[in-house]
RNA sequence: GCGGUUGUAGCUCAGAUGGUUAGAGUACCGGCCUGUCACGCCGGGGGUCGCGGGUUCGAGCCCCGUCAACCGCGCCA
């Protein structure tokens, strides 16, 4: 007989019965009833009920067993009588009589338990990781990223693509975010860094003819983190192909992500890869106040300035005055009561925002139906209602009918005799801008809208931050859903606000829209060949169609502030190679670990890492990062400053 | 670097307005129990109320400082 088991605790079954069977695993639960003694035996595959009475030899060792201990037992499959079968157990039709047990690795009291569904400190969790990870939901999530990653490995295949490995310990390459170094002990002085993608690399694997790379790759950046970004390291899918345009890199990794999220996202809806929008960049702001939209929700925001420009709303008109200002509106339909929107209001703040101005409307209670209407509704083939109330419903097929038999202003006559719209802004700006407002935004009586002013870069990020925040309370959000949107037209360039200096807005790497020419002109007006995927608010997808020409790449540079011998040092080796017939290219990064959040339907990223860091990047169970030995210093050449 | 929230038993939490000996559930230890599957019943041990200072006759609670965790901002080609 095998030394640890001849089945899993998920294996045995009806057909097992009168077997006599080894098991391993862990003491998952104890129930002790005095005579007699059941245990959950529990391991990777499941858990088996295992028992003893107090006639059996094995008896006074099984009683001191505790949970999480490590045993092997072995003993005899019996069938469950059917009034003692557990329907919620694959292998509740059995339990195994136990004759003799062995304890593999005791334990004392946990910290940490790993039955049920008990929430624990982060810490906690990931101070004993080995604990946690036992629990039911991490084994599903790492297993569930480990199928990810294979499928995804199988799909590029099966493209056509091949996985080759890249340097972990190569040069810095300043391109970003802040770089891991790594000291050499053979060039005292000198470091290496770690990559923070595989971005040159795969750049040059194109140049060198292979034409289709991708890799499951680590990568490496010294950033805070958030609840979506691991610090220290993570893995993206990173691909590259060469001969290709923008909509060559869609069409081939959008049935990737496509099949992965059908495949795994357990019966939720995939929006289909044809269908997915192409946003430039400039209207994702405006309709969804980010560059990640969450599609799921149908609110989209509007300029609503010609509104409130001399508007007796003075806020509004005084922030008009200044130039580079608008005033946005979200619409939040079904929003229309005093109470969500003080509370939105309340959101905006806490945001750091001085509020969220807004408007609802209402129904005029004593409005009731007049004979233009009674006639209106007999045309259109509609029930007078007894009540002689119409409802929000009806105004809006009235509306048309007014409109197109008794022109606009009657139409509008019409709808002020039934809906009226309140809050201070209504008030302040009067019924004339406030009924514009709706008509623009085709709201109706119960709903709302949110009003946002100033620089949009001032509020943009919290009106969209509102947007999710409203969408989810209204129910607008269908959470069972992924809904995809490629973000285009990326600018190249961004000025920094304090000191006015252009730098690059997302990769040097990309190729200017119009080449060389568009490089000529206004720097902050050039758009690149560079694209997100977003989905579900979250940021899937990175990539672009890459600069491969010299003389466009130092011209791109010199207008980010960098001279050309600046450029050779930095990405000398990549910029000399595309001197030797590079080919034109592209490609994309997608975030594994954000996949398999999504998938996991989880909102934080160290759900489905392993051993992933804190909030301060260290890992308390391994103890990084850590004091080196001055031993270790002293091959390294280096000193360690004094705290001040 | 900044802001918010949290910090009470091994663990999860409760402790209005400051007031006797700081509680519950669970885990742990002991006892009882032969059909449980979140077993049940009885009993027990277990606390630097994150830490330091202050106000007060009296602080888990109020004030100041500090540490830690998480969330967010900055940052993130």
């Amino acid at each position: 007989m095998h030394a640890y088991r001849t089945h899993s605790c998920a294996d045995l079954n009806s057909a097992d019965v009168g077997a006599t069977v080894r098991l391993s695993g862990w003491v998952h639960r104890v129930r002790d009833h005095g005579g007699v003694l059941f245990i959950d035996l529990r391991d990777h595959y499941g858990v088996t009920q295992v028992l003893c009475d107090n006639d059996s030899a094995a008896f006074s060792q099984l009683e001191k067993v505790r949970s999480e201990w490590c045993i092997r037992i072995d003993g005899t499959v019996k069938a469950r009588a059917p009034e003692l079968v557990n329907p919620k157990l694959p292998t509740g039709e059995i339990e195994v009589y136990v004759r003799d047990l062995e304890i593999l690795g005791d334990a004392p009291e946990l910290p940490l338990i790993v039955f049920g569904d008990q929430e624990y400190p982060e810490e906690t969790r990931l101070r004993y990781r080995y604990l946690d990870l036992r629990r039911e939901v991490m084994q599903k999530n790492m297993t569930l990223r480990s199928d990810v990653v294979a499928s995804i490995r199988k799909r590029m295949w099966d493209k056509g693509f091949r996985e080759y490995q890249t340097p972990i310990i190569t040069a810095s390459s300043p391109e970003g975010a802040r770089d891991f170094l790594v000291p050499s002990r053979l060039h005292p002085g000198k470091f290496y860094a770690l990559p923070q993608a595989p971005q040159q690399f795969k750049q040059l694997i194109m140049v060198s003819g292979f034409d289709k790379y991708f890799q499951i790759a680590p990568c490496f950046r010294d950033e805070d983190p958030r609840a979506d970004r691991s610090p220290t390291d993570f893995y993206q899918l990173d691909l590259e192909m060469s001969f290709v345009e923008q909509q060559d890199v869609f069409d081939t990794v959008a049935p990737v992500v496509a099949g992965v999220f059908e495949e795994f996202g357990g019966g939720r809806k995939v929006d289909a890869p044809e269908s997915w929008p192409q946003i430039p960049y400039k209207e994702a702001a405006v309709k969804y106040g980010t560059d990640k939209p969450d599609l799921r929700n149908p609110i989209e925001m509007q300029v609503v300035s010609e509104h409130f420009a001399g508007s007796g709303f003075a806020i509004f008109a005084k922030i008009l005055e200044q130039d580079g200002t608008e005033i946005r509106a979200i619409p939040a339909p079904r929003g229309g009561s005093r109470k969500f929107c003080d509370r939105m209001n309340a959101f905006a703040q806490g945001e750091g925002l001085p509020g969220m101005g807004y408007i609802f409307w209402r129904m005029i209670e004593s409005a009731r139906i007049d004979e233009t209407e009674k006639q209106a509704l007999i045309e259109l083939g509609m029930e007078i209602p007894a009540s002689e109330r119409l409802s929000p419903k009806h105004i809006d097929g009235l509306y048309t009918w007014f409109v197109k038999n008794r022109g606009i202003n009657s139409a509008d006559g019409f709808v002020r005799r039934w809906v009226e719209a309140a809050g201070p802004v209504a008030k302040n700006i009067g019924p004339d801008r406030a009924e514009a407002i709706r008509e623009q935004l085709h709201l109706q009586a119960g709903d709302a809208a949110f009003f946002l002013g100033g620089k949009p870069e001032s509020f943009e990020r919290v009106a969209g931050k509102a947007r999710d925040v409203i969408g989810k309370e209204l129910g607008l959000t269908d959470e069972n859903r992924f809904a995809f949107a490629w973000i285009v037209d990326f600018p190249i360039y961004e000025k920094d606000e304090e000191t006015g200096k252009i730098d690059f807005e997302h990769n040097p790497f990309s190729m200017p829209q119009g080449g060389m020419a568009a490089l000529e002109g206004d720097p902050l007006k050039v758009l690149g060949n560079q694209y997100d995927l977003a989905c579900n608010g979250y940021e899937l997808i990175s990539g672009a169609i890459r600069n491969h020409k010299p003389d466009i790449m130092y011209k791109a540079f010199e207008i980010a502030g960098y001279p050309k011998a600046e450029v050779d040092r930095r990405f000398g080796g990549m910029v000399n190679a595309f001197t030797y017939g590079a080919p034109p290219h592209g490609g994309c990064a997608a975030g594994i670990d954000r996949i398999v959040m999504l998938l996991a339907d989880e909102d934080n990223i160290r759900e489905v890492i392993m051993f992933p860091m804190n909030q301060r990047a260290e890992d308390l169970m391994m103890g990084a990062p850590s004091e080196p030995s001055s031993e270790q210093l002293m091959e390294l050449s280096l000193r360690v400053l004094p705290k001040e």
